[in-house]
DNA sequence: GCCGTAATCA
């Protein structure tokens, strides 16, 4: 046979193992079919052992140089390209198969090509291959069904389609529980999810660390921490709380809940962690308690972890949320130390933490140096351009991005109409506006029209503005009334502000925020009987509004304050900050006061500086 | 005899 050639003569393996073990096994046991074997039989299990090793080519070559191959052959070249991911080969030997095959497709091929079909998302294929189940009487094979199940589930979510195949199934293993209840989750219907598998707790199906874990990670995703916390007693009960992939999807659960204690004495209590343990505790607390984030950082170093992408990723943004750039450019040392510069999502991150952090220039270089950029590295890079007020250099980066073929979303948009608002802009800003629609045929969202009406304020086209917010194809929020009402306040329009103020308390009677606002405005204008109505009105809500906070960083420290702090050493810097920057504005506009800086923070034609050295920082 | 299913957390 012209394949043995390829098993002595091959420059680049032996025999595989298991092959070797089969043959020796034949001849020890002095199997008298030995001489007989089909050559089918020696060599389908050669095609497997080359795809388990990878070796794709190999095995192709030898699948096309057998002489016969049986449905067992097909099958195993199938499962083998869908094994390595290599989908269309294996649909187009599926294809060929009906075609060449004498044998029929059996239950093995099903739920191979299923898998496949699962692989490419095309419900089309899986819909071709439940008709030939039907037709070849294979419709009730517990794979086939099971394969069936998890292609409906994930080929465009046909849930229905999968409850039926479940539905219809005489025997159900713990496998097609799972199998739906991952379906539910992974297309967001938590509530779907918890619901099957109340169901096979009900129906006193055996549960397991997978099925478990997927469950919590339902609760999680419907934010639901009543269900969550039932399911950690779950957990406890059978005795799956020394699983650590299991115990993660807890304490994630508790930290997205936002219930820290929960999550301390989760994490605190767990007898092993790995590296994800951490990685959800830092991520858990980078929104709401950055600087919490950065001490498990370095209470995982201690512990002997070596943090990875996702690690970082977290700690970035916690620094960037901190806007702290002397801890940002140490952690990226550590990312430049372990070589992890190259990652995308990482590199994203870094862009937006060095724009917070002040320090644009650094972003750009970072911007320009990645050898790939996705849709969200154009978007943090103009999102920083825009909060510093380079108006122009985000409109160009935003034609850039259009050249080098990446199409614009809602957030690019919302980016760009930012930069423009925020530099002065207008026109520019409404070409914007106008373009997303007719060319891009993105449909524009309550924040774009926030982010319109905010352009339009700022440049005093009030009555356009509230003549947008009136055409608006669905009801305003209090962000866009909110927008109009910060520029009428920054132009002081009386009458209008007080048409407006009207809306703003219709739509959000509860947000001590739009009192204080109106209170502020009719001030401004001396209307005191208005101002103190407004006071007495938000007392009637028992809301307050949450004091503004400012921070700054002084010598490795960062002090907060708020309006009126009077008492604490960290007032004295904030003090000595403020008259810099007095002094700062002063240089600046003591020649050209320039008013619009009331209203645009515009710093065009102002060149950034900063440029800290990275080679050095690789040596902490 | 050789070929087949789900699979948790960042």
């Amino acid at each position: 046979m012209s394949y043995r050639r390829l098993i002595p003569n091959s420059p680049h393996h032996k025999i595989p193992v298991n092959v070797l073990g089969t043959l020796k096994g034949i001849k020890n046991q002095a199997n008298p079919s030995f001489k007989t074997q089909t050559p089918s039989f020696l060599a389908t299990n050669l095609i497997k052992s080359y795809f388990e090793k990878g070796l794709i080519k190999e095995a192709r070559t030898l699948f096309d140089e057998m002489s016969e191959r049986d449905v067992v052959a097909w099958t195993a070249m199938i499962s083998g390209y869908a094994s390595c991911k290599y989908y269309s080969n294996a649909w187009q030997v599926f294809f060929k198969m009906l075609r060449e095959c004498g044998d029929r497709p059996n239950a093995f091929t099903l739920s191979s090509v299923l898998k496949v079909c699962k692989g490419m998302n095309s419900v089309s294929c899986g819909g071709l291959v439940h008709g030939l189940a039907v037709k070849y009487g294979l419709v009730g094979c517990l794979y086939v069904d099971n394969c069936l199940m998890d292609m409906y589930a994930t080929c465009c979510s046909k849930m229905d389609d999968a409850c039926a195949v479940f539905r219809d199934m005489e025997v159900k293993i713990p496998v097609s529980w799972t199998i739906l209840i991952t379906g539910y989750t992974h297309r967001g219907d938590g509530h779907g999810a918890l619901r099957v598998f109340r169901e096979m707790l009900m129906e006193k199906v055996e549960t397991s660390p997978f099925s478990v874990s997927i469950a919590v990670r339902a609760c999680t995703s419907i934010g639901s921490s009543t269900c969550g916390m039932q399911l950690h007693t779950t957990v406890l009960k059978c005795g799956f709380d020394s699983n650590i992939p299991v115990m993660n999807s807890i304490l994630d659960m508790y930290c997205r809940c936002n219930l820290f204690s929960e999550a301390r004495l989760c994490f605190y209590g767990m007898i092993q962690r790995d590296l994800v343990t951490w990685n959800i505790f830092i991520a858990g607390y980078e929104m709401s308690h950055p600087n919490e984030s950065l001490y498990i950082f370095s209470q995982m170093g201690l512990e002997g972890f070596t943090p990875n992408s996702f690690t970082y990723s977290s700690i970035i943004a916690a620094c960037a949320n901190l806007a702290v750039l002397s801890c940002g450019q140490q952690v990226h040392g550590g990312i430049l130390q372990r070589g992890l510069e190259g990652d995308l999502p990482l590199a994203n991150a870094l862009i937006d933490m060095y724009a917070k952090c002040g320090s644009i220039m650094d972003s750009c270089r970072i911007f320009s140096r990645m050898d790939r950029k996705d849709l969200v590295s154009w978007t943090s890079m103009m999102i920083g351009y825009g909060s510093h007020g380079y108006g122009k250099e985000a409109v160009t980066l935003f034609n850039e991005m259009v050249k080098a073929g990446i199409r614009p979303d809602r957030i690019v948009f919302v980016a760009v109409m930012g930069a423009c608002s925020h530099a002065g802009m207008v026109d520019e800003g409404m070409s914007y506006f106008k373009s997303m629609t007719v060319d891009y045929k993105v449909p524009p969202s309550q924040e774009v029209y926030g982010c319109v009406v905010d352009l339009l304020g700022r440049s005093g086209k009030i009555e356009e503005a509230f003549e947008l917010i009136e055409s608006m194809p669905f009801k305003p929020d209090e962000s866009v009334w909110g927008a109009l009402l910060g520029a009428c306040k920054a132009h002081g329009i009386p009458d209008l502000s007080k048409r407006v103020a009207q809306r703003v308390l219709e739509s959000k009677p509860n947000v001590a925020g739009s009192y204080v606002m109106l209170a502020n405005i009719f001030a401004a204008q001396g209307d005191w009987g208005d101002f103190a109505r407004m006071r007495k009105l938000m007392r009637g809500t028992g809301k307050k509004k949450e004091a503004g906070r400012s921070w700054v960083e002084v010598r490795d420290q960062v002090y907060s304050f708020v309006v009126g702090d009077v008492i604490g050493p960290h007032i004295l810097s904030a003090r000595e900050v403020i008259e810099l920057f007095g002094q700062h504005m002063q240089d600046e506009t003591a020649l050209n006061p320039d008013l619009d800086f009331l209203f645009h923070d515009s710093v065009c034609g102002a060149s950034p500086c900063c440029k800290p050295n990275y080679a050095d920082l690789m040596n902490i």
